[in-house]
DNA sequence: CTCATGTCAGCCTTACTGACATGG
DNA sequence: CCCATGTCAGTAGGGCTGACATGA
């Protein structure tokens, strides 16, 4: 699936003995943040990939998900891009994309003038629901990874992102 | 930082309660996918805004790196792409743009006349050493996670990248 | 001839900044 | 008047696929 093919060694592991070789600090974050980069490339492909039949990438299937979410189906943008974490313009844009797709409609809100809804049609909620099997099906592309591993993978990436602001208080008491 | 203000609870951890709710099946990977997907957005601007003074991003930073690695300074282009695992296409793209800024020169390999060697300059690798210093004083971005985690954190996705073929075997002994 | 190595053109997606219009 | 919500235009960047040219 990626375009090289498969190297004999890990080139994240190899990378790490030469940036202690050269006497570099934080090789254990080094390793780490280089690991998240690469996995995020794999999984990214791979649920795209996984999404494609559905006209979906992972980002407008985020959304389709929030939706899904809210129980009458409808949210104002400015929420999308809050939850999500993403800019009013990538919402906006990722809103035209659903729109074109035909599983979202805007529609004025009904007391405050300024903000939009995005709803969900009925073709968006068959569409996430179809789309949700599909990558579940599939353990989301990481069908490398154990619950425990996953578990404890979110629990660790929790505390980085409350360190970074994320939201505000960590996940101390994880399950 | 982010665009958006923070939340005053995890949208991540909500998700993953939503998720169940819905009956969805695979909400520990669901929520680890999740993670990794913002996780890297927020290390990747961070990382991105700490070598823009050095005209540089974290792709073409990790070409410099593995370049220093070769200690001749040099490397087929090829060999770039299989240790950084991207298309062809986008190693051209990288050296173009490093080739620009001075940090790296394009010359012919000595003995085979199809491939072209990424040579560093001199201005390349200082730029990287300085680069270098600026990433590990702030940790990658990554402040918020100990070492500890960092090395949790890497074997688990060493073992998902082994599965994913990444590379053959898994990194079954660490430290 | 076939395979390997690069380069190019074209295309897609995400995301940001800044300017604006409109409503609260 | 000031703030919030969206939209738009413009820009940057990364990556991929497919077609090609060239050399092993």
């Amino acid at each position: 699936m990626p375009s090289t093919p498969r190297l004999p060694f890990d080139p994240i592991r190899r990378a790490r003995e030469n940036w202690q070789a050269h006497g570099f600090d934080e090789p254990d974050v080094m390793a780490a943040v280089t690991s998240i980069m690469r996995v995020h490339q794999v999984l990214l492909q791979r649920i795209d990939r996984l999404l494609e039949p559905y006209d979906l990438t992972f980002a407008r299937y985020e959304v389709l998900v929030l939706l899904t979410f809210s129980r009458t189906g409808e949210l104002p943008l400015s929420r999308v891009g809050e939850r999500l974490q993403v800019s009013p313009a990538s919402v906006t844009n990722a809103i035209d994309r659903l729109e074109r797709s035909g599983y979202v409609r805007r529609e004025p809100h009904p007391t405050d003038g300024r903000t939009t809804l995005a709803v969900l049609t009925d073709a968006g909620r068959d569409t996430v629901d179809a789309a949700t099997r599909s990558l579940t099906g599939a353990r989301f592309g990481a069908d490398g990874i154990s619950d425990a591993d996953a578990r404890q993978l979110f629990r660790i990436l929790a505390g980085f992102r409350a360190a970074a602001g994320d939201y505000p208080e960590a996940a101390a008491g994880d399950r």
